[in-house]
DNA sequence: ATAATCGTCAACCATTTGGTTGAATATGCG
DNA sequence: CGCATATTCAACCAAATGGTTGACGATTAT
C-alpha cells in the first residue's frame, strides 16, 4: 500500500463536505445532482469534491446514460484503517500474528476501550 | 470527536513526513532535532509539522530544559478510526492492545523491515 | 562571561486547495 | 428538431500549505 494512495486517501477525508458525502453514499448510490442538493455549493464544486474522492479511491463513478452514479468503494478506507492500526509500521509486523493476535484480544474483551 | 477535530487529524495524516514522523514516535518520545534529523529538511519546516500534529492531537510536546519532548498521543488517531468505523465495515481495535503487540514484535525481531 | 545548542518566530515564496462563474458537452424528452 | 437536464471544463480568485532563510530567546556547557 503505497505512500501515495495514503496521502489521497487522507487528504480526501480532511474535508468534511467529503466526509458528508461519505456518509450520504454510505445509505445508496447517488447521481452527483443528487450528491450535490444538500449542500450550499455549486454543483462544480460537488463535482470536484467526488473527482477527489474518486482520484483516492474512495467512491467509484459509473456513467448510465447522461447520469453519473457514485458508489462508496471500502477498499481505501480499509487501507487507511490498516495504516491507523498500525502507524505505518504495517511492513514491518507479521500481518497474520497481528490479525491472530486481534482476534484473540476481541474475543477475549470485546468491551475493552 | 467534532468535525473540526476530525479535520485536523485527517489533514494531519494527509503528510507523508508526518506519517513518518508518527511512526518514528511509536518506537521512542523524542526531541525536536532528533525528529529532524533522518529528514531532508529545515528545522524549522519540522518544527512546523510537529506544531500540527500537535494541534491535531495527535502527538504531546513537553519542555524539559531547553529540549522539548515529542510523545505520540494516540487518542486522535482512535477518533478517527471510529469515524471509519461508522461505515461499519471495521473492525474496532484496541489501539493500546496492538501497540503491546508491535513492541513485542519489534523486540521480537528487530531486523524486519 | 562567552559560546554552543535547542527550538521558534517572522517574512517570504511557490504550489495547492476550495470555491466561484460561464461556456461547453452529452444525453434524454416532446 | 429543439429544448431541458446532467455533468464537466476553463479561467479565475482568495486562502491555506509546505518549504526556505535569518534573527531571536532560552537553556546548557566551557
Amino acid at each position: 500500500m503505497g505512500t501515495h494512495s495514503l496521502d489521497l486517501t487522507f487528504a480526501a477525508l480532511a474535508d468534511p463536505t467529503r466526509r458528508a458525502i461519505l456518509s450520504m453514499l454510505l445509505e445508496d448510490d447517488m447521481a452527483v445532482t443528487d450528491v450535490a442538493e444538500p449542500f450550499d455549493m455549486s454543483l462544480a464544486a460537488i463535482s470536484k469534491h467526488l473527482g477527489i474522492l474518486a482520484a483516492a479511491g474512495l467512491i467509484a463513478q459509473e456513467k448510465r446514460g447522461r447520469v453519473k452514479w457514485c458508489k462508496l468503494e471500502p477498499d481505501a478506507l480499509r487501507a487507511a484503517s490498516v495504516w491507523m492500526q498500525s502507524f505505518g509500521q504495517f511492513e514491518a509486523v507479521n500481518l497474520d500474528a497481528f490479525e491472530a493476535f486481534l482476534a484473540h484480544e476481541l474475543a477475549a474483551d470485546p468491551d475493552a476501550d
